[in-house]
DNA sequence: CGCAATATTGACCACTCTCAATGAGGGTGG
DNA sequence: CCACCCTCATTGAGAGTGGTCAATATTGCG
């Protein structure tokens, strides 16, 4: 059942927030009626903890998870033992919609910080969705969303050096958790400068290279995983290409 | 009206594949006359030539376009004056999936070599999956293999050397084109080197030069546009890491 | 308190980009 | 039909970014 009632249609937002499903459904003018059967399909678990793993690659794939709380990391391991991390998930953010595809899961998660975490069974939501335009049309936005999101990355990755990578990397964190109501500019990395060179394809040394000369550059104050973004412009300033104005990349 | 009639069960692979459907309705089993359905709402234009727009970036998303004949790249027009290669896309590949998210288009589209191309109106779809489950079901498994696709080459462009990203690249064409019934080994490449340099993030050079390297090495046949891959496995070894095994990434 | 994991810093070197020159097609106009 | 031009592709030489190796903090955990 659910854990939030809905009242009155000014409670919705803060209904689907506490759900977790604010995601699928806030962006929508959902009926109230709707919501509570989104909801009601919801299950929640209790917190899982740093290193537990929601799914491994190859698990079947029955339900799509939303981060409630903490924080989870997405990452296909590679045979020699290593693993490549494709993403990391903050709260309001889904996770599994690529396995919908064949129904296995192509990759594995793992819990970074102390996490809450909803699962919503897929065959239930596609029921659902079948029954209720507004709500398949915000699954289509949603999985479209991910596709933009990840060819904006593939850009980042192709084509961007080690610095206009972390740059941008910074940013969008800056960004999603501004979204979320927590601050954009103090933050708190809940992964390693390892998986953040894995996730962004740089060494580690050259990520902790770059913090240091981001806090020398008076763009940032870093100690350990505690980030102060000082200078927003000036991190946006590396990524549009400024620094060298005159550059001209040989394959833009 | 639709241009090919659905005669039997049988045909509906053939229907399926003559209407350009194919990657929407062959993997499913839809009924001969949701087929029909699907097929009534398809638009079909006379064909593009190169250097024609499907759409430009900030164009209003009304369509899913789906390539019948030929071949089409996507790409970001930059700031200044270049432009970014999202993709190529060939005979059965859907364009425009990332555009349901806002309505609008973030990249623009253009034709590589003469192509017939499919419209779908999106309105029109939804409401047809909205009330055919099965359908629905094929939508979001087609949205969720782009994401998966996307993710791949995310690893790809993140953490493979030039050699690594030429190979996969090739091979990944080979196995379209052999889906769609070509020949995997002997293919025509209707990008220039330019277009796949700025697709694998590297200089038109590098590109250039592996080419010839791995003509040297025996592994294809490049003369001009045209490709023979004369040891697919010998790629493939080059993607899994081999030629020097012992080497150890810092970042795997 | 000590060991292990993580982070930082430095020196060196390889890969690939950049710059530059040359060659090869493909189209156009005389 | 050929000369010319323009784009595309190839090849070489030099330079710079970032990876690798190695040593040294620093932190966290048992």
């Amino acid at each position: 059942m659910a854990e939030y009632r809905v009242i009155s249609l000014e409670n919705i937002k803060v209904a689907c927030k506490d759900c977790s499903l604010a995601t699928l459904c806030l962006p929508m003018g959902l009926l109230p009626e709707d919501v509570e059967r989104l909801d009601s399909i919801v299950k929640r678990n209790r917190p899982l903890h740093r290193g537990d793993h929601l799914f491994r690659e190859g698990d079947p794939f029955k339900t799509l998870f939303i981060v409630k709380t903490g924080s989870v990391k997405t990452f296909t391991p590679s045979e020699d033992g290593g693993e490549q991390v494709l993403g990391f998930h903050l709260p309001g953010e889904i996770i599994g919609l690529d396995a919908i595809q064949n129904e296995v899961h192509g990759c594995s998660a793992k819990v970074l910080e102390t996490a809450a975490v909803c699962e919503v069974p897929f065959d239930r939501l596609e029921e659902l969705t079948s029954t209720i335009p507004s709500l398949q049309h915000q699954m289509y936005r949603l999985l479209s969303k991910e596709i933009s999101e990840d060819t904006g990355l593939l850009m980042l990755l192709g084509k961007r050096n080690a610095e206009e990578r972390l740059a941008a990397f910074l940013l969008s964190l800056s960004d999603r958790f501004k979204r979320r109501g927590f601050s954009a500019n103090d933050f708190h990395l809940s992964m390693s400068r390892h998986e953040i060179g894995n996730y962004l394809g740089l060494a580690v040394e050259t990520v902790s290279r770059l913090f240091t000369r981001f806090q020398d550059e008076r763009l940032l104050e870093v100690d350990r995983k505690h980030i102060r973004l000082v200078d927003l412009g000036g991190l946006q300033a590396i990524i549009n290409g400024a620094g060298c104005e005159g550059h001209q990349s040989n394959y833009t």
